[in-house]
This record gives structure tokens, C-alpha cells and sequence, in this order.
DNA sequence: CAGCGTCAATTGACACCGTCAATATACGCG
DNA sequence: CGCGTATATTGACGGTGTCAATTGACGCTG
């Protein structure tokens, strides 16, 4: 234990608690991830976690925006990937539902952890809005590009709420079991992406999805 | 105190004690809900509540089943008021909106409090499908009808988890304040109402809506 | 090199919490 | 009236978050 704790040498220690604490969270839920077990995780005493964080809450958020941060990094990743607005946009959506699929506890932990007072971590809401940056710039290209037609805003999160609906509810167990959420998410991706189109798409790929 | 229970005694005080609960879990969230508060606030002593509910899971449970109990209750008065199958499915969807909108620590309670083994309390299992049965003999009448075409569960879904998705980032202030949640709602309805529509609906209500 | 100051880590303590066992209480019935 | 039983209360244990007080270790200064 030095006597001066380098920032690397905090952000470590850090970085080592929110792992834990996401691991904690996996495997018995939210009601799981005390401090102390923490701690114990970690080999030191009860109340260090204490010097590198200022509560649970503190811990909570610092957990949620890492995942959340992870998830720009993709998000991002594939906007630079995808050049074409249109095809960026269901390459976004689908990317989102990876992510949930890949890692669902970090999807758990990132929206289904009631943090009322979330504002009050301006780093964790930057990396809320990080993440959907890139859908809401395709949406603005598209508009531009003439492919699809409305208020931006409203379309981002009028597209991101049918993930998140189809997605949430999976991972709660409300889907009655055995469905292939993968097509459900594309039932969900193509419908929305047909309505926001200015013109009507060249295939009638709804239909014959809903038929499947 | 009489000395014997009546069963009506016993609901009433199970009943009590939910109340307690939900509004407890409308104040301070899930982690304020405590069995000892409650008792305190009932009135009795700590563990006088262990006589009319196993354990703090079982309370939990107890509160979202009453929660979808009401919700089936204003699903169902809707499904009998309106025999139309497709206005009734937009009626559905909008009554599902408004529940969430009206009492939204319902909807908190009943959606976003993980309950990992939600199947060992067969009744509330009973009451949410009760809850999203009207609005699946809907779709299958409207199937039958020629209105709507494709596989009924899909649809159901789909619908269910745009509306879900909506209503859970507006409840966690996921979505940039200033919205008007019930446009978006709209437009939600709207979309997915066209996606799964056989044939074009005779306005074009989507574009106009989302330009809005 | 000794000692001091400061930062880091630990321990103690308090107030909660869920839960069970043991106890007390009050009522109906013989 | 008193007994039995269904009900309510209290006691107790282990666990939790959190703060105050204490201990410990290291670098710098004299």
C-alpha cells in the first residue's frame, strides 16, 4: 500500500469494484451487490471502498456508465462502419440488440436499476446520450438524404423504445418462452423503419416477415 | 382482536398492507419498502405481517398482482365495450397507455421490479396473461376479420413491446423532457397499427403524424 | 537517520433490515 | 371460571449502509 495513490492507481481500484459489482449483480440481482461483499471480493476491509467512492448509489452509476460507455464505444464503432444512413440505421438497431443479447446483465443493470436521482451523475447521462448519438445523427442524414420523413427526435425514440420494448420484456420473462426474439426484434426493425419511410420500400419485406 | 380470523379479516389486512406497500414503493422506490415500515405504518408489531405473508418476496408479489389484477380489469371493461376488433385494438393500446400514464408506480411496480422467480406465484402469472388476453383475442379476430395478416403472438408482441418501450423510457426519464409522451405513443400505435395491416389504411395517418 | 505529518486502511459503533424462536396475550368454549 | 388455541409481541441473530475514531505506513524535512 503506497502512501500516495497515483490517478492510475484509483482508477484501477475503481475500475476492479465496478466489476465486481457487475459480476455481484449477475448472479443475484441488484439486491446482491452489497459493499461489504465487495470488499470481501476485493480482499480489503469493509469501509475502503469508502475513499473511492461516496456511496452505493456511487458505485451503482459508476457500474450503469460503464456499460453505457461500452455501448457508445459500439454504437459508435458502427456509425464509422456503415456509411449509408439507411443502412446505418438498421445496422445501429441491430448492433443495440446484440448488445443486450451478448452481455444482458450489463443491459439489466444499464435500464432496469431505478436510479431516480441519475441526473445528478453528469458523466453517466454523457454517456446515455453518447450511445444514441449515433442514431440520432443517421436519422438527421436519412431526413436529409430524403429516404425517410418527420421529426427527428420523435423518430429516434419512437425506434429505440420498440427495442427497448422487445428487449426489456425478454429479459424480464414476458415473452412466452420458446419465441425467437431475433425475429421478433426484426419484425419490430422493419415495421418502424417502413413507417418512418418517405417512400414505400422497394421489397415488401413486412409482410412477409409477419407471415413467417 | 378476536380471536379467530374471519377470511375477510385476513384480506382486508393483506389488502392493507399492500396499499402500505405500493405507496411506500411510490415514495422511496423498492428499496424503501420495508417490512418493518409497514408494520409500523399498519399500526402492528414488526412481525405481525409474517402471519398473513410468508416473507418481503411474497408481498412484492402480492402488490403486482393486485396491480395486473386491475389492469386485466380495465383491459377486459375495455374488450367488452368496444366489439370492433381493429377500433378495439387501438382502444386497447390506448387504455394500456393510460393505466401507465395514470398511475405510474403501478406500472413501475408491476414492470420494473425483478422478481426472479416470478413462476412460483401462480397467481400473478394468472393475472398478467388475464392482463394481455383481450388484446390477443383482438388480433385473432382481426386476423379472422382480414384487417391484420400474419402470426398472432408476433403481433401481439410487438404491439405490447412498442407500447411497453415507450411507456418504461418516458417512466425513467429516458427520453428528453418536453416530450409530448402521448404523441409518441400515438405515433408507436400508429406504425406498428400499419405494419401489421393487410391492406393500406385509407388515410395516410402515419406520414401526417409523424410530421407533426 | 529520526521524527513528524499526512494520507490510506482498519476497526468500532449505530441504526436499520429480514427472519425465526420463544414468549405473552386475549378470546371462545366447556 | 379456566383451559386451549389462535394471534400478537418481544427477543435474538446475522446482515447491511454509513460515519467517527483509530491505527498504520510512507515520504519529506531537520
Amino acid at each position: 500500500m503506497p502512501k500516495i495513490l497515483t490517478p492510475n492507481d484509483v482508477l484501477q481500484f475503481r475500475q476492479c469494484l465496478c466489476d465486481l459489482a457487475l459480476k455481484a449483480f449477475a448472479e443475484q440481482g441488484v439486491e446482491g451487490v452489497s459493499l461489504r461483499g465487495l470488499a470481501a471480493a476485493a480482499g480489503c476491509s469493509r469501509t475502503t471502498p469508502y475513499r473511492y467512492f461516496k456511496n452505493k448509489a456511487d458505485i451503482l452509476a459508476a457500474v450503469r456508465q460503464a456499460q453505457f460507455q461500452r455501448m457508445a464505444d459500439d454504437t459508435e464503432a458502427v456509425a464509422r462502419r456503415v456509411p449509408d444512413p439507411d443502412e446505418r440505421l438498421v445496422a445501429l438497431a441491430r448492433a443495440y440488440l446484440s448488445f443486450a443479447l451478448a452481455t444482458p446483465d450489463a443491459y439489466r443493470v444499464m435500464y432496469s436499476v431505478a436510479q431516480h436521482d441519475e441526473q445528478r451523475y453528469p458523466e453517466l447521462v454523457r454517456q446515455i446520450n453518447r450511445a444514441q448519438q449515433p442514431m440520432m445523427t443517421a436519422v438527421d442524414e436519412a431526413i436529409e438524404n430524403g429516404s425517410i420523413k418527420g421529426d427527428p427526435i420523435n423518430i429516434v425514440h419512437v425506434l429505440w423504445a420498440g427495442l427497448h420494448g422487445v428487449i426489456s420484456l425478454h429479459l424480464s420473462d414476458k415473452l412466452h418462452m420458446g419465441r425467437n426474439i431475433d425475429e421478433l426484434a426484426e419484425v419490430m426493425i422493419r415495421s418502424l423503419s417502413r413507417a418512418v419511410a418517405s417512400k414505400p420500400s422497394t421489397q415488401p419485406a413486412t409482410r412477409r416477415v409477419l407471415e413467417a
